[in-house]
DNA sequence: CTGAAAGCGCTTACAG
DNA sequence: CTGAAAGCGCTTACAG
């Protein structure tokens, strides 16, 4: 392995001045910087990054947390989350991150199961600062994070303690709903997520809002929760409606998995997509873009939120935790595709 | 920060008692070892992965290379492809590693772009192996990867220069096709994967072993194959077949992006599944679990490819280099939902 | 079974 | 602008 040394003696100067050269260092000579780069590049020389983060006191790897129910249970069935949603917002980490060397390490965390301890990469001091992906973290295990002193930065999700990146629910919902009445849809129903997530109330605002400006009042037995965020849990929600003899022109769902239970339900009736009724989701993911037919969904821009996370990650580790806050909210935006007729 | 010393002072032993107490040594002596452990608990020490890595030339850290044509574009749009296959096969990797402190570093790496360079995560010894996924590795590429003397497994495809874990394409497809056999239906056509693909020899033999079994002939006209590995790749496929007359009883797709693809047609046709024609696909993954109707599938098991490499990796950690390389193929099942019906 | 000492490959004041 | 020296927090022979 060829290390600082060997770079010094072929370009005859000494150990500290190729450090110099290595960290951009403004204080050489720019023929000793040449002469320097030349024997680097000859010799194939790469700092070793554990002896320079010894001394420096940092991973360059920052982690993501994915908050999970339980134990990851790996299956593609109708009956699961899909996981979609934590790894789109992941996605776009690296994107924010392009450009530096830092690397990005992935731990999923059962909140529940391991609460009283510590995520592994932060116990062991793996990372520089680590992303919270999902809304199941709670205010104290935040508290013991905000103890290794590294920068924590929410995605997804508003957490007061900490910087976060989220979205604005209220108006996401609003431009779903908004969008079916501007359609002329009328009879609207809602596929609300399951009744313990705390943005559902958000979600009932958007709902009402779009409802509003058109003078029309949501029927309370039109607003249903689902029992899971799973196709699963759209279907049964939808056929339970149906049963009790309800029959909306439009459907509103809180997201895609909940969507394509719906639509399946629907299916197996031979209704038909747009034509009999219509439908919008929310979040947007492949499984929009792939359905049959195509969702009319309001994407809120995960891969967007992973990347000024990162960013503000950036920043942090710059300048320190000191400061206000950052609390960003990325606008959505209605991602208009064949679900949606006019009415 | 609380480093050994500290532990060793309030142990009142030598560092390197410490030390061998960390790594579990059984040349401490009992009592020893507790006053140690109790010392390394009321401090909350915590070892320094830096300086244990600089000492034992290691990272603690892994290496997932996933090939890509190009820059990576996020949508979730019908004529992107999804990036589902490498996501499931990383996630299986953890699964592999659970009970090691190894972290899973992920990077992205455009062959036909960067071709001449290597990933960024080995240039920079920032891992002490990687696992190769997708099929788009150049034997030079390999051959340079080769050179850091770090172990290299390749998921998904089989490569005769290193470690690999595939699956068995033509069993899978076989298995595939036949049960369309099996439910009756005689009239069959396959959709391939854009022609580029070295494995499309092997799903073609897989049809045809299925169609042999039955004593009948493929149909050449009725082998097509997309343009691209997309939803719209399949559905411009099956529109050109349809409208060149044919009228299959079943369809069997490479994967779901073209199984979706191909449902999208045929909704658009007002033709039902599986009442008016059978679907069969192959791969799987949540577009499959999640279709309208839920769609018949060959499960390659992506997930458990990616764990049995992770064994892989840390046998050849904990062995070295030498020996006779490892090729796992892991076998394909099929995974009956609602596509296929009786004919 | 335990301790003193050297060394892993860097960076960073400090002189000059 | 450059070099000698100390130090980051560990592990590992080597004595004893």
């Amino acid at each position: 392995m060829v290390t600082l040394l060997d770079v010094a003696a072929s370009a005859g100067v000494s150990r500290s001045t190729v450090s110099l050269v290595i960290n951009k260092s403004p204080l050489v000579k720019d023929e000793t910087r040449q002469r320097v780069e030349r024997a680097i590049q000859e010799l194939g020389y790469v700092p070793n990054p554990n002896a320079r983060g010894l001394v420096k006191k940092e991973n360059k790897s920052l982690g993501v947390i994915i908050a999970i129910e339980d134990q990851p249970y790996n299956t593609y069935e109708f009956n699961y989350e899909t996981g979609l949603y934590s790894y789109n917002i992941t996605n776009g980490i690296p994107v924010g991150l392009a450009n530096t060397d830092y690397g990005l390490l992935t731990e999923r965390f059962c909140v529940s199961i391991q609460g009283k301890e510590l995520p592994a990469l932060v116990k062991n001091n793996r990372v520089d600062g680590i992303f919270l992906v999902g809304g199941l973290f709670t205010p104290e295990l935040i508290e013991r994070l905000k103890e290794k002193k590294i920068p924590i930065i929410a995605i997804g999700r508003y957490y007061d303690q900490i910087d976060s990146v989220s979205t604005d629910v209220t108006q996401g919902v609003y431009l779903g709903v908004r969008y079916l009445l501007d359609q002329g849809y009328r009879k609207i129903c809602y596929i609300n997520c399951p009744q313990i997530y705390r943005s559902n109330a958000e979600r009932v605002a958007g709902v009402q809002k779009a409802m509003r400006e058109f003078h029309l009042e949501m029927k309370p037995d039109w607003l249903v929760y689902c029992k899971h965020n799973t196709g699963e849990g759209g279907y049964e929600a939808i056929k339970r409606l149906w049963q009790s003899g309800a029959r909306p022109q439009a459907i509103a769902a809180a997201n895609e998995p909940i969507a394509l239970g719906i639509m399946r339900f629907l299916y197996e009736q031979d209704i038909r997509i747009p034509e009999d009724i219509a439908i919008v989701s929310y979040e947007d993911s492949v499984l929009g873009g792939y359905a049959v037919p195509a969702l009319t969904s309001v994407n809120i821009q995960k891969e967007y939120m992973g990347e000024l996370a990162a960013r503000i990650m950036l920043k942090r580790i710059r300048k320190g935790q000191e400061g206000e806050l950052e609390h960003i909210i990325v606008e959505p935006n209605l991602v208009v595709r064949s679900s949606v007729g006019k009415c």
